[in-house]
DNA sequence: TATGAATGAGGTTTCATTCAT
DNA sequence: CATGAATGAAACCTCATTCAT
């Protein structure tokens, strides 16, 4: 339901049929390819430096170096410049989670659960001033396509280990675990870097999912409480 | 023909110094507090209903009924407005937490987490709409000053049951608490009402802090579990 | 619902530093510069006829009949537009000034004072509503870097001249001189055509600078007075 | 012709006839002539301060400490605040003018000249920005009422010593001296404090005067001259 | 195709003035 | 009388978008 003011010096609105955020046409040319790389640099840039609302389509055509007309050659609107960046961080942190979980298999939780937040901690760790304005945007057109990606890929890889698990409601599990530790990690990297510093806060984070979705409760760095 | 309706002739743009946001003057007269009482509720339901960008100091003053000239005579800003209201949602979570964490030392942890994670959820169905675009504007100003209240409140409470516990760092783990259960109570809120319904997804969430935080897992409501 | 007309969230009031009522770029194409001369002329239109406080950008765009978009793309500020003004103001009136003064050395002074007043009453005698509105503002904002250099040319004149000349203060006598003049022409002009019409006016005004500057005082103008 | 655009909430426009700008009424009693005394100095005080067009009618009343109620109870307009501003400004210079001239008759033109001259840049050293912006603004609406009475009585004066003086056209002479003695003590404290505080700056001015209408130029202070 | 000049709706904010209390 | 809340026209300025070159 996206409302997307666009103004033109005379005439019509555009229609608000779907697809008016695709990208306008496909780069063919190497030199299209990059310019439009060039374009979502620079909104990155400016998005992580300003914010959505001082992000205005001259300042990103500006800092691209290239013509404002050639941005719109490319993206019909605005939001089509940030929907373009939004997927592509999307693209990254499911590629993330696809890489940790598709040998799940083969390894134990703990491991698999350490080896996930390190990447996201390492994901959220490039530009935390851009994603937090991705993801505040992002939230607000979308359900988050990705988020229900992630959602349903932690859900498969919970029922593929669900003898070792104590979940009752798998659907509430996935929700809760990847709203959880993707905040966290958003959180941490954007407001305490401090804390993002600290093994302990690693540790703490693991402890997290760790306790909750297994069995019985080993907690491998924590041997004191094992007896 | 020399007309007087002089306007900002040299360097008067108002600077962003501290105080800018806060509000230009308390009411005295009661037309005024009354005033000041619809300009908020005309702002949390524009904010609520369009959007941050959407919302314009003009259509907040219109839904109020009031002009824009006395919006002004009371907020600075389009952004004052909000800040007031943001504070005023914060102080109330804030009440919820501080009543709930008050009798700590007479009740047992899981109960404890129980009350606070329904109070959350409580406080957040209140106009999800308008908590989530508070939320991610609040975000955007300030490390929000309530996070870190409820933040030292959930640290202080933990040292009180410390012995209990199974924590190595409490401040990362009050980092995480707070943020991991209100981003899902709020995005639950927001985007899985259906979720919200089901007393299994409560449940779960009690789960992940309790098993968490606790000693041993003793987990009452999965007494299966506990043989 | 996410609504993209944004707007200055937050902190991108321009700031008053130096620089701000520089042009703000160039313009590069015919039609470009076309642009800015009509709203410059719109501008001294509007001015004169209205005074600086009735000038609005609105209304000047309006008159150069361009967008105010337009306008704003070129000029920062509306200070910004009369400040161009002022500066082409001032290059004409150093252009006068300079070409009377260029051979000092090859007149006598009479004759000198004779054809700078001359030449500043033609100078005045154009637009006079205009240079009213655009000297009350250009004191308003810097000490004129006109008058300093007009003070400087004056001054540099009477030190070629000096064994002719009966001043102790230069400095001060440059001051006075031209203010003095520069005042009276400008009030002469505005608001007494009656005088400026009278050639017994253009005489007193000579013999003030002629009477005052000269060591005799020969006034050839009035021969009766030398015996 | 001025135009005076006064904005109402609802409703006509006061009509433009004469008188608009008179006091609404005499304050007869103590507290209310202290009121509008408390009014004019705070008037000043803001006008110095920010110029004109900064000056609200709201700043002046809060810098009086009174309601903004009080003000249009004494004055119908901002105008009509600030001409009664020149006006006891204009009042004040009239006295030295009247003061010094009154025994033209008993005196020496340099003397006279001299305490004229001293008379003025006395007057004019008190809050230079003050009397600039009300010299702008009494010059934007009326042809300067003082400025025809201070030179017709300096018209007078100089017929009273017709013999001694060398000046064909009175009329000429009176508005010459008038605005350049004026304007360049005016200048002087506003923009040349360094010139008002030598010496030779004042006899230099003087020198102006005297030597343009003496008959002889003896020029008292430069003996060396006279041989 | 790339450029950048032009557009103009509409956002934010001020302030002279009125009038109920 | 004094107060100060309320008004709203209108000023300044931005920015998404188009289109002539």
């Amino acid at each position: 339901m996206a409302h997307i003011r666009t103004r033109r010096p005379t005439g019509s609105r555009r229609s608000r049929a779907a697809g008016v955020l695709a990208p306008r046409k496909e780069p063919s040319q190497d030199r299209a390819r990059h310019t439009v790389e060039a374009i979502l640099q620079a909104a990155a840039a400016v998005l992580a430096q300003g914010g959505y609302d001082k992000a205005s389509t001259n300042r990103i055509a500006e800092a691209a170096g290239v013509s404002i007309g050639s941005l719109y050659q490319y993206f019909p609107s605005k939001e089509a410049v940030v929907k373009a960046l939004v997927e592509r961080h999307e693209q990254r942190m499911l590629g993330v989670m696809r890489a940790h979980l598709s040998d799940v298999a083969s390894q134990d939780i703990p491991t698999i659960v350490r080896a996930l937040i390190d990447g996201l901690l390492d994901a959220h760790r490039v530009d935390p001033r851009l994603q937090k304005v991705l993801l505040e945007h992002s939230g607000g057109h979308t359900s988050s396509s990705i988020d229900d990606a992630v959602e349903s890929l932690v859900r498969t890889a919970m029922e593929t280990k669900k003898a070792e698990l104590d979940v009752a409601d798998l659907d509430a599990a996935a929700f809760i675990l990847v709203t959880s530790v993707r905040t966290v990690c958003h959180r941490a990297a954007v407001e305490r870097p401090d804390l993002l510093a600290r093994s302990t806060f690693v540790d703490e984070l693991n402890a997290l999912v760790v306790r909750y979705v297994l069995r019985t409760t080993p907690s491998p760095k924590r041997p004191s409480r094992r007896r």
